[in-house]
DNA sequence: GCGTATTTGCAACATTTTTCACAATCCTAT
DNA sequence: ATAGGATTGTGAAAAATGTTGCAAATACGC
């Protein structure tokens, strides 16, 4: 149940647990009952010794010569990420992007609560953004006191973005998803995770070929793509 | 100015290659001319022979008892992601999350030019988004051989994920931003990289301490927390 | 010019993460 | 009950990534 480890887990690993679980609800919605690592695998493309490691970091999972219980594991490794409870989140920033997250469905289905929109900006202040009223950042460390959210989405421009993280440690904030293009400076026990969208469109960026023409609208291309898209496409057609 | 090594650079390069180039522009912008590893370490917290050794992968860019040019250097590591030339998008799905994206400014500054969205429910085709009209997914092949795109971004439902980059695919897209809560099945040549933002939550989540109260209203915390708290506001007001 | 201060690039070393390989375990069929 | 096939959990090897230490290169004061 709890780690039966020294404590320390990668990072590799928890992302791929998140990976793992949402895997493992797509199965049960397909009444899908035991899954082995292998067939994890195959439809992951993760592989199976990784898996099986990455479980071991919080205790046995499965059944030698059977597999695991696709509805157990995927409710233990909730309990792992802490989100078989409630988690309360607070946003700040109201713009585009902080404003199609409010919107964002997975939120709630994986049981992120989106309890208070914070912004700095007066003109938005007292609107609503899909049920939830634009609050001032002002006295926002009273606030959390009473809606005892731990973890904030921080969406404000790069500028604001140091100034608005200590207010929110202050807060009692001690998780950040950050989505201000900048390092945030944090106490230790304050966790950040950064998304970039540029700075993955620049790594998609530089593994693209110098080609310039990569489909033509009559349909040729060179030899080689050819027989690899051949080989895509078969595969796909036994995979599904 | 091409790489001068066997070829292979590690993807968490990469992606610091790109934290590098931002952190660069605002040195430029506050016409900073030389900067040396150790003061990137200083402000961005990157190891400083990491960032020399990032660096020597694409060859010398320093000089020694010096340190780089923040321009030349900001310059080539543009090149070396290929971002120093205009890059085209699609995007693909245009709903929350793909028109928050449509709006976020940060795309054009970096080079990246949308220039198309794409979306197959036929209640939005034709419907305007920040001055691109919503085209239907028939025929992107076509339209993508006037339009050279080769990276796409994928924000479209998880069930209908796969379906769409197999079309974008045969539309010579060789690079995928990728959305959408489902691991993709891609032929070799095309490089994906997914953003999720429940998975990041979930490992922000799993760090959380199970302690109820982290900030209490009148402000008193355990004793940990406040040395750390002390120490991290000398540390905020030294930097500053 | 010469000694001293810096600072790079790189090779050697250290650590982290992934993969391999296999004994131990469990189910099924007879 | 026992044999046989499947599959886990895990120590050990391999690969990838990160850090340290230092020779070589540069600038600067004297």
């Amino acid at each position: 149940m709890t780690p039966n480890h020294n404590g320390k887990v990668p990072v590799p690993t928890l992302e791929r647990l998140a990976t793992y679980l949402r895997f493992l609800i797509e199965l049960e919605q397909s009444q899908v009952e035991t899954i082995s690592s292998a067939e994890v695998e195959r439809q992951t493309g993760i592989n199976a010794a990784q898996f099986r490691k990455d479980l071991s970091y919080f205790g046995e999972f499965g059944r030698p010569g059977v597999g695991y219980n696709v509805q157990e594991l995927q409710s233990r490794i909730a309990k792992i990420l802490k989100i078989d409870r409630e988690q309360r989140l607070i946003l700040v920033g109201a713009g585009n992007l902080g404003s199609a997250l409010v919107g964002y469905p997975g939120l709630n289905e994986h049981g992120f609560n989106l309890v208070a929109v914070f912004d700095n900006n007066a003109s938005k202040v007292g609107s609503q953004l899909r049920g939830l009223e634009i609050q001032d950042m002002e006295g926002i460390r009273t606030k959390n006191a009473a809606l005892q959210a731990r973890i904030a989405i921080l969406a404000v421009p790069a500028l604001a973005a140091q100034n608005v993280v200590e207010r929110l440690v202050d807060a009692g904030i001690a998780a950040i998803l950050n989505f201000a293009p900048v390092m945030l400076r944090v106490p230790n026990h304050v966790f950040v995770r950064n998304v970039s969208f540029v700075q993955e469109l620049a790594v998609l960026s530089y593994h693209l070929s110098g080609d310039k023409l990569l489909a033509t609208e009559d349909g040729k291309r060179s030899g080689d793509f050819s027989a690899e898209m051949a080989a895509f496409h078969s595969e796909m057609t036994r995979t599904n």
